[in-house]
DNA sequence: CTGTTAGCGCTTTCAG
DNA sequence: CTGAAAGCGCTAACAG
């Protein structure tokens, strides 16, 4: 109600004077211990929470640390988000989170409201190169995660896409399957390139020819996926499925499910991002699993060592997947 | 890298005062079409981005909402926030999400950033008294959602924990069981004791005494969850398990899984909060299913409500749980 | 070690 | 309709 405790306040209720009483509160420079204690006494009594917009005003910049995923609702980006908070919070900076529904948009009014604020750092899964180039130009510090946008030379981490596609489509090859589904995301991310890559490199190293029939590029939340799938599916008579990313695999397992296909007696299954369901359906699900927790902490790292020294060179760490096996894969019918 | 642009600035491009430039480009006050045309034209061409921090210093006030829940990587609080977010973007309000880990001292730091960034509102799913008390004292509007804490007076929208408990126990009684096991949060929270007093409920409507030896209170992220069910299964024998959150129904769920119980033949099981994994497990899981996202949508409206008439009276929502029947229940063996 | 002073960028009276 | 002026709360020189 009544107008909130100002440093000025207690100030003069520690009989001091306002620089004074910022020094001993936000701990830079000299107080004499018997004012520092005076000022916290006041300080406590009267409930004092600093502004924190006076702060940034004064200072120029925040602490802000903006956050922006695809998809909020997605248990991988949550993960993501939690590993970042964590590592944010120990370095006393205020993750502020902030979901973009992989709209080029969205993304970038989100990066302005990260401007308003003045967040020293910002942390992405990049949807289009806008926002990125944005708050590069205003000289705020970026990090990429998860994958990476064209163009802008910044810091980013990244898992190897490749590898993790590569290892689940020889793992199908292996057990003889001849005839594999790319369930993919229809995007120019460099996540679904690289795990494209991987698809086509395994059947390379197999040597065997793709047929482009096999592979699938759905838009994210097409309402008529699932019935893409199922025309693959009666089309291609695939014998075996890599979705290249959790609501892919989500949506094929459904798919699967409806029709009463057996795993893997009848069709084989491999997802992408490993997420509690997919141990715990029957068959659990093979998949290649993400350190995500571990993205999210390099990610906030990074952008922590960049805000220390504006000066280094650009990194991109690379880590890498598993591929973990389960019972949704084995040999094809014979 | 080079200074952010300032309003000054663009007045200066435009020609005419800082003054008139706010008001063009807040859209409060007089400006003449021509002045506004220019304005708009130097702000668009300088790539201006109002400061947040000096319009919050000086209004006294800011757009951003906090909402802190208990646990940002549960699918229950996910969805919230993201009807609590909806709503609030329509809005225009910046909504600023935070986790708490349940944890009272965490509550109480986040509620702590809020008043920090003088945030006219505050949506959240209480642990303690503290934190609300403290926002509350501070004049900022508090809602609460999910559950509430005692004594303070505020807004609130929560469900018919009792009856959603009372309708998934006496589900499992009119199927004959009569060994029923609650698997409850060890919290002194509003959501949890309603879930006891419906299974009580349930069983005194049925004419039965309830046996304290199955109800089962487990503390939050108990390293020894699973243990302690696997123990009450063993000591108390009973055929049917009502678990009263979306956790434990996956601890119970685990444990009968590893005991190769089968479902419903062996054991039945209900859970709380419908979230996707019930319903893609074999057999699919019978679960009281809340409005989640509606939850989230309403304490935004009330919110918005409050800030718009700080006088009103303080109102409490209450939304009707439903009780999904599925496969993980039947009668119990013979 | 402490106080004075100036100003961060914006909005808002108040006169013109 | 517009501009001058003041001030939101804090911090950082700088002079004592």
């Amino acid at each position: 109600m009544n107008r909130p405790v100002t440093l000025a306040d207690i100030a003069r209720e520690a009989g001091t004077s306002p620089s004074t009483a910022s020094r001993a509160l936000s701990g830079h420079g000299y107080v004499s211990p018997d004012a520092r204690a005076r000022l916290l006494a006041a300080a406590e009594r009267l409930g004092y929470v600093p502004n924190a917009s006076a702060r940034t005003l004064k200072q120029r910049t925040s602490r802000i640390v903006g956050v922006a995923v695809s998809d909020l609702s997605n248990e991988f980006y949550a993960r993501l988000a939690a590993g970042v908070e964590e590592t944010l919070r120990e370095a006393r900076y205020q993750m502020l989170l902030l979901g973009d529904n992989s709209e080029t948009q969205e993304e970038v009014a989100g990066a302005r409201t990260f401007l308003a604020l003045r967040a020293p750092g910002v942390i992405l899964t990049p949807v289009g190169a806008e926002a990125v180039e944005l708050l590069v130009r205003q000289g705020v510090a970026v990090v990429e995660v998860d994958r990476r946008v064209a163009g802008v030379r910044c810091d980013a981490v990244v898992i190897d896409n490749e590898r993790g596609a590569r290892e689940a489509t020889s793992h199908l090859l292996g057990l003889g399957h001849r005839r594999i589904a790319l369930l993919v995301a229809d995007t120019d991310w460099t996540t679904d390139a690289g795990r494209l890559r991987g698809y086509v490199a395994a059947h390379e190293e197999a040597g065997m020819a793709v047929d482009e029939g096999l592979v699938l590029p759905i838009p994210f939340h097409a309402p008529d996926a699932e019935e893409r799938i199922g025309a693959l599916l009666d089309v291609e008579r695939p014998t075996g499925i890599f979705a290249a990313n959790n609501l892919l695999a989500e949506q094929a397992w459904r798919v699967l499910r409806r029709r009463r296909l057996r795993l893997p007696h009848d069709l084989s299954l491999v997802g992408f991002d490993d997420i509690p369901w997919m141990e715990m359906v029957e068959p659990p699900l093979t998949a290649v699993s993400q350190p995500t927790l571990e993205l999210g902490r390099r990610a906030a790292r990074l952008l922590l060592r960049r805000l220390d020294d504006p000066q280094r060179e650009p990194t991109v760490e690379l880590l890498q997947p598993a591929l973990i096996v389960r019972g949704s894969t084995g040999p094809p019918p014979s």
